[in-house]
DNA sequence: TTGTGTTTTACGACCTCC
DNA sequence: GGAGGTCGTAAAACACAA
């Protein structure tokens, strides 16, 4: 199919720089698309003639109508560099300036890239979050974990003791010695987690299997434990 | 109407490839 | 060396809230 008949007869009669008015949306946002037909409506139509920038203005910077802004994005998704060839042939149905076109086409891939950036920042935003949560988690399942044996530990020594009083051999047998392998602190070996350090977590010896996210970062409280799940294997965390 | 923030067009500097 | 690329930026065009 010929492109002219794609694009309208209009772009071979237009005269660089003539066209005016209706503008430039490109599809990807919503604010554009608003914006175009603000404009439009104060153009009386829309189509890129009888604009506001008859005759005056900066002869150097002219909006591009809806119609070329049309062809270059149809072109720009064909291919997003552009060759002399194609430059110079896109530029004549279009009724634009080869120089326009490319510096077109530059714009374009630009704001391209922006909007891959912006989506790579969200996922590994997304991914962060994710890794902050389980971290919480992981420091949770510390300090139940520390709990459990220091109870242990208190337990060994009640046992301990009554041993002793009943006037066994100084020497303590078997449990004894075990329980001297955990002489000194009952935690030494933790370091402390610094869930800890956030507000609300003073009570840490009480926690549930269920509401120890919440109490370790509040805003984060509504994800459950599936949901982190799912992030670390969507983003090959785990 | 106006001030302000956003988008689009255009340009210059610099880099890479042929 | 020329053509075309990216990057950063200026300025016009535009939308919108106050």
């Amino acid at each position: 199919m010929d492109k002219q008949q794609v694009f309208g007869s209009s772009y071979v009669d237009m005269p660089f720089f003539a066209a005016n008015g209706a503008a430039t949306a490109q599809g990807e946002s919503r604010p554009r698309a608003r914006r175009r037909r603000r404009r439009a409506a104060r153009c009386g139509g829309g189509d890129g003639d009888g604009g506001d920038m008859d005759g005056g203005g900066d002869p150097k910077k002219r909006r591009l109508t809806d119609e070329q802004v049309h062809g270059l994005e149809l072109s720009f998704r064909e291919e997003r560099k552009l060759e002399t060839g194609r430059k110079v042939h896109l530029a004549a149905e279009l009724g634009l300036d080869p120089k326009q076109v490319a510096v077109w086409f530059q714009n374009r891939r630009a704001r391209h890239k922006s909007k891959l950036m912006e989506e790579e920042f969200s996922k590994l935003k997304h991914a962060h979050d994710a890794a902050i949560l389980h971290k919480c988690h992981l420091e949770n399942e510390l300090l139940r974990l520390k709990e459990r044996l220091g109870a242990t530990e208190e337990e060994v020594r009640r046992l301990r003791s009554a041993a002793g009083s009943h006037g066994a051999s100084g020497n303590g047998g078997d449990a004894a010695d075990a329980v001297g392998a955990c002489d000194g602190s009952p935690s030494s070996s933790f370091s402390t987690g610094t869930c800890q350090q956030h507000p609300g977590f003073s009570g840490a010896g009480q926690l549930g299997p269920d509401d120890e996210l919440m109490m370790c970062v509040p805003e984060y409280g509504g994800y459950a434990d599936s949901s982190v799940v799912e992030w670390f294997s969507l983003y090959g965390l785990i």
